[in-house]
DNA sequence: AGTAGGCCACTTTTT
DNA sequence: GTGGCCTACT
């Protein structure tokens, strides 16, 4: 094998390890996947294993779709038979398989997360509880720990009067989802691991097929994901596993990177290879990854290098607050642009979604196009979930979560009175709603079940007629047809024409781009698209190469890698995040987190801390994360025109205010003290010491880009715009555009539409920091 | 049945 | 500051 020849040392002898258990330690950027794809052509090509032979298993789709895409390439064929995927979508497959051994039947639907919390929401007030005390979110969690521990209803420990109702509630969500044909998200793994446990022929069918199981992302894998895998290899006991303790950030989802050491005692044969060299950073990112992470216990130690040298040091900037912290990386990939740099070269991370928005805010005040990860998940609109849910009680009309959320959409007179009577009939009839309903669609007018639901016969019927069309047509028709028919019945496009007309064309948008996705389902059918869209995670939703700037947070950067890395938020209580403060494993997870986020970067690390950080409305002090203080300061050079090192180790630290002294950023250098190139920069910030004081620096220019406080004084009113609609203008990266709208702000700033023509987008830019060029009035 | 306005909780990360 | 949800009103 050709191939072979490609790899190191470490990494060909992991590939072409003896049958058996094997354990792989892949440090970041050590060749991860590569190892794993090598391993399966190997085990094909030279061993003689049959695809069909082989299990694969990883965490994402993402993961599983570039893993085949190689292998493919590497095999110069499909590997037909080969079953690789994501733990659930495993799962499923089995579960869809042996549907007669459970307690659903093979139509059954994946309840997400929105949807487990309506079945509980109803549930609890059905009990008459207090949603307050018991939180359908807190129950949600609950009950999805329990599973993940293989605790049943029957099996769950009460210690309390709480524990009890808790458990009460547990067992109704149980059965409510039986009584959907649904499964959460939990059940599939529990499900497979109840069906190979206890139906010894079904395991050895497949334990007997698995002549090798390879999991990658090993440290990732929770309490029951483990017994499944042990499961799968019990008669072969070939199990190749991939992995790293120091990229486990996935404990309070009940992962346990121990399971690393477990499998260890589980398998005393187990091999265990190091993957230390690295194929992605600069030794100097390398060594500050290592100096942060070689503080965590229980791992194994690891020598991380690199034949990447570089003299560019981590730099590190303390910013006055959230908004000067964002507009430092806007400056910062200007400056970065302006020498060649690639906007997709770019990534910003921060711990939680929500610090998000300023950065948002910022990149659009700069006219700077970026790209967010995750946050307002396409499959988490309306639009998209109202559809996914038409079509989930198309396929399967018990789904009563689903039911409930269109059986009025768009509105048709169905209210709680309605659906109440409706539900009352169902029960009566001992059928779910969607079943009346359908029963409905084939009786005649005051036929016994009309009379029976009386005043909410009219306006069910309508509602039934359409669902009993759709799911004829389900029969017959093509998944896409299906769709377009569901879309056209319901008269869709005029029922989203409601709201700002912005809104109207992205929920349209939407709209088309799932009936895009349907049409690439046009050959499986129905059922493997709702799965497809039960599994999908913002993950595997990252896009592949982007033009912009990537915005996300360092959950989802895991497994990317990235030119320039921005890390923001670097204070105590942001990361590490201050609900880990008193307790030492999570704490120990907010380092594992930095240092995944550190570990993305190729060339250029970027550490932002920030001294003052807006929360719920109030300005609040923030102490460096204490992680910085870690990290060796040769390896860092400061960004901030003043010194910040220093300032590491004060505890605690007087507050801060600031104030500037220019209006004009534009050339602003990120790096005014670094010395790397370029010519001598302006000063722009000074720091000042102060009491603490409320008072704010002053704030005068109009263009000025610094942070204002709600309580800043507003400028003085401007009368009358600059720009007019209808002017042409020139922007530097978007070209040549027509104004469209022009909206004068309360604070004399200008916001513009902008149909750029070269780009042929819309773009809306604050006047001010646009630096629009006119072309023709 | 639909909607407006007020109140509250929100800020961890997601297969 | 804000969005989601509940309640009370039309």
């Amino acid at each position: 094998m050709k191939s072979l020849s490609e790899l190191n040392k470490q990494q060909y002898k992991a590939v072409t390890a003896e049958s058996g258990a094997t354990l792989v330690l892949a440090g970041p950027g050590s060749g991860k996947t590569r190892v794993l794809t090598h391993r399966i052509a190997y085990l094909v090509q030279e061993v003689g294993i049959p695809p069909y032979n082989i299990l694969a298993v990883t965490f994402t789709n993402k993961a599983a779709r570039e893993m085949k895409n190689r292998l493919e390439k590497m095999l110069g064929r499909k590997a037909d038979g080969l079953w690789l995927g994501t733990f659930h979508s495993v799962c499923a497959r089995i579960l869809r398989r042996e549907a007669q051994y459970l307690p659903v039947d093979n139509k059954f639907v994946i309840f997400d997360v929105d949807d487990q919390l309506t079945l509980l929401k109803n549930i609890i007030r059905g009990m008459n509880l207090d949603e307050k005390i018991f939180k359908p979110s807190a129950i949600q969690a609950t009950i999805s720990k329990a599973k993940n521990d293989i605790i049943l209803p029957e099996t769950y420990i009460i210690r309390s009067g709480r524990d009890s109702t808790i458990r009460d509630i547990y067992g109704s969500y149980e059965k409510a989802l039986r009584l959907n044909n649904a499964v959460d998200f939990d059940d599939l793994l529990l499900m497979t691991v109840h069906l190979l446990s206890n139906y010894p022929e079904v395991r050895e069918r497949y334990a007997n097929r698995f002549e090798y199981v390879l999991v990658d992302e090993f440290q990732d894998t929770n309490q029951i994901q483990y017994k499944l895998v042990k499961l799968f290899a019990s008669v072969h006991k070939c199990i190749f596993v991939v992995g790293d303790e120091d990229q486990s950030i996935y404990r309070w989802r009940g992962a346990d990177y121990k399971n690393v050491l477990r499998f260890e005692q589980d398998y005393h044969s187990a091999s265990k290879i190091l993957l230390e060299e690295n194929y992605r950073s600069t030794q100097i990112v390398l060594d500050v990854a290592k100096a942060v992470i070689d503080r965590n216990l229980h791992r194994t130690p690891k020598q991380l290098f690199t034949q990447r040298s570089s003299d560019e040091l981590v730099h590190f900037y303390v910013a006055g607050d959230d908004r000067e912290e964002a507009q430092y990386v806007i400056n910062t990939i200007l400056e970065q642009q302006r020498r060649g740099v690639q906007a997709g070269s770019f990534a910003i991370m921060y711990r939680i979604n929500a610090q998000s928005r300023l950065l948002e805010e910022a990149f659009l005040k700069a006219g700077l196009p970026y790209r967010l990860v995750g946050a307002q998940r396409f499959y988490g609109r309306r639009e998209v979930k109202d559809i996914i849910a038409f079509l989930r009680l198309v396929h399967n009309p018990k789904d009563e979560v689903s039911l409930q959320r269109v059986i009025n959409v768009p509105p048709r007179k169905i209210g709680d009175k309605t659906i109440d009577k409706l539900s009352e009939v169902a029960r009566w009839r001992g059928e779910s709603m969607g079943e009346t309903l359908l029963a409905l669609a084939a009786n005649s007018e005051n036929s016994e079940l009309w009379l029976a639901l009386e005043r909410s016969a009219k306006s069910l019927t309508g509602f039934a007629h359409l669902l009993a069309g759709w799911v004829s047509a389900a029969e017959s028709a093509s998944l896409p047809d299906l769709f377009d028919r569901i879309v056209l019945d319901l008269e869709y496009q005029q029922y989203l024409n409601e709201g700002s007309e912005e809104e109207v064309i992205d929920r349209w948008a939407n709209v088309q781009e799932l009936r895009r996705i349907a049409f690439e389902y046009d050959d499986q059918g129905i059922a493997a698209f709702l799965e497809s869209l039960a599994l999908v995670s913002d993950q595997d939703t990252v896009p592949e190469k982007t033009e912009a700037p990537t915005l996300l947070t360092l959950h989802a950067a895991k497994g990317l890698e990235f030119d320039q890395v921005f890390i923001i938020g670097l204070d105590d209580g942001v990361l590490p995040h201050s609900r880990a403060f008193d307790d030492d494993e999570e704490l120990a997870e907010e380092r594992r987190l930095f240092y995944v986020g550190i570990t993305r970067a190729r060339n250029v690390l970027y550490l932002v801390h920030t001294e003052r950080r807006n929360a719920y409305g109030t300005y609040e002090n923030q102490l460096p994360s204490r992680f910085l203080q870690d990290i060796p300061i040769r390896l860092l050079s400061e960004d901030s025109s003043f010194n910040t090192f220093g300032r590491l180790n004060q505890y605690p630290r007087s507050s801060r205010r600031w104030s500037h002294e220019r209006e004009d950023y534009s050339d602003l250098s990120p790096r005014a003290s670094s010395g790397s190139g370029g010519q001598a920069r302006t000063r722009v910030y000074t720091w000042e010491n102060a009491q603490a004081s409320s008072s704010r620096g002053r704030n005068s220019g109009s263009a000025s880009i610094l942070p204002q406080g709600s309580d800043a004084p507003k400028r003085d009113l401007k009368s009358e715009a600059v720009y007019k609609a209808g002017m042409k203008v020139r922007h530097k990266s978007f070209g040549e555009g027509v104004i469209l709208t022009v909206h004068l702000e309360g604070d004399g700033e200008e916001t513009l539409e902008i149909f750029f023509v070269d780009i042929k987008e819309m773009k809306k830019l604050a006047a001010s920091f646009a630096k629009l060029e006119v072309i023709s009035e």
